[in-house]
DNA sequence: TCCTTCGTGGTACGACTGTATCCCCGTCGA
DNA sequence: TCGACGGGGATACAGTCGTACCACGAAGGA
């Protein structure tokens, strides 16, 4: 046999310079030539390791995913278990929220990505788009919440979940389009979990940020 | 002098068939031919009445916004003035969501121009993105519901109000995604609006779809 | 040693793109 | 009647795209 590589690592360092072409000049600039440019190698290394654009392409998605996945995850243990549901909600929700270079870079790729798979069911974000496990693990939580008398009786778990993930992407949207800063959509986001937590657990729990 | 054309109705009708592609097959499926063949007419009058594409797409998204901010503003002068609060809330977060195939196709191409808009500076959706004005009037309104007692004292209107169009536009995303059928999302606005307004004024209002 | 196979550079092809140019036809003012 | 000009059909051009193909160096098994 002769020269060996590790594809994998291969692979990641070209996925990695695709979704920074993705994230800076947006999904339409990226094309085969680009990503073996921007990751300094020739085009030809790009198609040997991705045959297709579409199997690209998809990397791409798949990278993002896991990445997005991964920053709700590790925040999630980093505050261990058995903490307030306030404090759950507060960190999970912060970390979705594009608070540095990095989530925001990834967060304005998943953007391109999910607006692109809105018409062209080829790169369909489908089964990639994972928040359902988020959504059950959350209204489980807050189903606890209830029934420990955190908030009030009346609230319906599956809906404010429902409520809050939808709420957290739309400040998601808005400080991509920088129409609002990440301080601000986190004071939205606590404002709500303040008003859903009826003033028990005010302003507990660790903060996301150091933002004030 | 020769022929004379309307040239403001020529440009409404290439502009329509331009919105027609792109909620259906995207913004990166929009050219100057393929406007041109959606519309039934020759690239040349495509170039005529638009000389640039620079031009085009720029049209595209000034029609788009007019038709969103028309919708609202239509939805909103049928229930005249004088209405509960719960009500107007109720009408105008139910004229965002994508109720209809049109004003669905229409979210599908605002939404192809928002992410477009945050990578390609050229043409940010910046201006035309109006919503400031609705925040600021529906601030009021609430503002209004706190001092007459309809809402808690507590409130703050103005972040609860961001916080209301952040929700319906999180919500907009996952309906264009179909993650979640337009009824679903209706129901978590009103169970928003029903916690908010407490109670007093729960269910009361014209329904903005005949959904149940 | 030879020879197969992995990894890669270079390049060519056909299909698009936006834009520019040429030319004709109908119509209206003079 | 004539000429000028608005409107539009047809085509050309330079560039970029994804993909395909060819050739060559390095390396390990026979």
């Amino acid at each position: 046999m002769p020269r060996r590589v590790d594809h994998d690592e291969r692979r990641a360092h070209l996925t990695a310079a695709l979704l920074r072409i993705a994230s800076t000049r947006g999904l339409q600039a990226v094309s085969m030539r680009e990503v073996a440019a921007e990751a300094g190698v020739s085009l030809r290394v790009v198609q040997y390791y991705f045959t297709d654009k579409r199997t690209l392409m998809l990397s791409g998605v798949t990278e993002l995913a896991a990445r997005l996945d991964r920053r709700v995850r590790e925040r999630a243990a980093a505050i261990g278990t058995g903490l307030p549901p306030r404090t759950v909600f507060d960190v999970v929700l912060g970390a979705i929220l594009p608070t540095d270079d990095d989530s925001r870079a990834d967060q304005l790729a998943w953007t391109a990505y999910y607006a692109a798979g809105l018409t062209d069911p080829a790169e369909a974000v489908d089964g990639r788009y994972a928040p359902n496990a988020l959504e059950r693990w959350l209204t489980g939580v807050l189903a606890e919440a209830v029934e420990a008398g955190d908030v009030p009786g009346d609230v319906d778990p599956r809906i404010e979940v429902v409520g809050l993930l939808a709420l957290t992407n739309g400040l998601v949207s808005s400080v991509l389009g920088q129409q609002r800063d990440v301080d601000d959509a986190l004071r939205v986001v606590r404002y709500r979990l303040d008003r859903l937590f009826t003033g028990r657990v005010r302003g507990a729990g660790p903060r996301v940020t150091e933002a004030g």
